[in-house]
DNA sequence: CTGAAAGCGCTTACAG
DNA sequence: CTGAAAGCGCTTACAG
């Protein structure tokens, strides 16, 4: 049973160094140039040698604030979110603040719970990548005055900004490939578009863009991700086109491992059926011949997150620039080599 | 311009109950019981109808403790972290606790940054993927009392619980398996051993154990997978190995990822060699013809390093079980059939 | 069962 | 440039 030294506090320096508890609190804080160089020293040796470092809960008590941002992850295995949490966490580092993360697994009701809980914290501000309605946790978040962004899904009637990819350039970009390329009819897969408005912009354009660009279009939602009976909606679909070349374009990386299965499965072989997916993951280069694939920056998405918090929290003084959506950098492979 | 409404406060909620703070303060806390069913009702209410939750910060500052985990992750990427990190969610989740999660990229320094940051947060317990030596500031922060848990890579030096999967075994149920197969010469990949005990653990057995069981041996040992020379190593140790059937297997998801990709150049086919993993990941069974690996249970070890806190929280009260060392599970599939 | 009071470790007007 | 004092929102002995 060893004897917890406590950790050393402010009144302990301050004592040592012959100094009051406010000249302490300005060294570790923004006024530490209105202290002389002398006082300075003292209270810089002092402070080293009991090992003291702020309490933070205390600091966020007064008015410090607490440093401490919130993330939201619907889902944590995702590697697209767990990728932009990366930027997230770079970002945090710079702007010197910790980072709460909470994975709702997609349910709601999770959410509603988390998010509650991270208001006890008093995080300064919230990144939320949402999987339900606002809800009344987020209401009261909201109308605390708790800077908001939402990433990748927005939420209707909730005016927070939302960071992400540029779903319109995405599929954009995709449809040119697939065209250049020359197929000729193409077959979108995504999950189901209800509660995500980033599934819901690639779904719409899509439709739009092939259409303009007179491609033969057609729609596949997986709502459960029921292997075979994507296999069937896929070799119907290909039987379909037998006369004209056509490819399969993934909506984002689980839909894609979902198609990268069935082309198995069915023996089909990509690149005379193109496939072509949006995220880029560790396996897409290893499936020979390589899938082709829309990469999202996700350093920059979850940098400029935070760069968009940091942004609220400062008002009027100078902050850092961010962009709200984000263009993908498309990794030609030979799964739409025909 | 909003005005933001402060959140209410324990001293608004008992005004408006008229009850004093410390009654409201006992409803939140752990003595509800003791109050009379009247005033719980008139707390209750009021409470409510204000939207109040207790400041965590505040609650921390005095007696009642942070109610934080803080959690060092060595490569967040690496999809086995996120998936222990799962599990250490779901746990914390059920004793009431939220996690702050750093991402140590792999770089000692800034392991010690942060480990300083979460000090500086109270956090009640640590788990540490560690990255580095203890150094000063883990010294601190185990003298200072803070519980302690290292995942996956333990610390010489350092007295503290080690949870993660049981290598020995893991070892021996590969080795066990490849030979049922026919294969009579395994080679061994491993990343850099020095930091990582749970690599030396395997990588030592692998050798006692292929060498009991009278099978060739190698290793390799891959310091930046650098893809050009590992392919050389690999047809290297195919060709030695012409006349008897011979297996690869791969200490971990990284190494498994770069040595797939050695197969893929080479023209080898997975079977006729062998190739093995431990950790599953979800290209395993999308590569023809599916790679044999060991799943690790993530959920149970993040869960568990969450338990080994808690009982070491708890002192005398009744506290969960947990286990140190996890059980591997196989996963058969066609890279291991000769 | 209930409450008044002291105090957790800080910060921030306010004075000098 | 420096400090005494009040107070952030809670919890916890201590008394009744």
């Amino acid at each position: 049973m060893p004897i917890s030294p406590r950790r050393a506090t402010l009144i302990e320096v301050a004592k040592m160094a012959g100094a009051s508890k406010t000249s302490v609190s300005r060294f570790f804080g923004t006024e530490r140039d209105k202290l002389s160089a002398e006082l300075q020293q003292r209270i810089g040796e002092s402070a080293k040698s009991l090992g003291y470092r702020p309490n933070q809960m205390a600091r966020g008590l007064k008015g410090g604030g607490s440093r401490l941002l919130g993330m939201l992850v619907a889902d944590i295995r995702n590697p697209f979110s767990v990728a932009v949490m990366h930027g997230v966490e770079l970002a945090c580092r710079d702007y010197g603040y910790a980072l709460i993360v909470c994975n709702t697994d997609n349910d709601p009701a999770l959410e509603q719970q988390h998010l509650a809980t991270l208001a006890t914290y008093q995080v300064e501000g919230l990144i939320i990548n949402a999987v339900g309605q606002p809800g009344q946790a987020l209401q009261a978040l909201m109308e605390s005055g708790v800077p908001l962004v939402l990433l990748d899904r927005d939420i209707s009637r909730l005016n927070a900004e939302v960071i992400g990819l540029d779903n319109a350039l995405a599929i954009d970009m995709a449809l040119a490939h697939l065209s250049r390329q020359g197929y000729r009819s193409i077959l979108y897969v995504s999950e189901t578009p209800e509660r995500a408005s980033a599934r819901q912009e690639r779904l719409q354009r899509f439709g739009e863009q092939a259409e303009a660009m007179g491609l033969g279009n057609q729609t596949l939602i997986l709502s459960h991700s029921e292997l075979p009976s994507c296999e069937t909606a896929l070799a119907m679909y290909v039987e379909q086109q037998a006369d004209s070349p056509c490819a399969v374009l993934c909506g984002n990386g689980t839909t894609l491992l979902t198609m990268a299965k069935c082309f198995k499965r069915l023996n089909l072989s990509m690149g005379p059926v193109g496939l072509m997916g949006i995220d880029e993951l560790e396996w897409c280069e290893l499936l020979t011949p390589g899938i082709t694939t829309l990469a999202q920056p996700t350093d920059g998405i979850g940098r400029d997150s935070v760069a968009c918090l940091i942004s609220q929290l400062a008002r009027n003084k100078p902050s850092p620039p961010y962009q709200n959506r984000h263009a993908p950098r498309l990794i030609i492979r030979g799964s739409t080599a025909p």
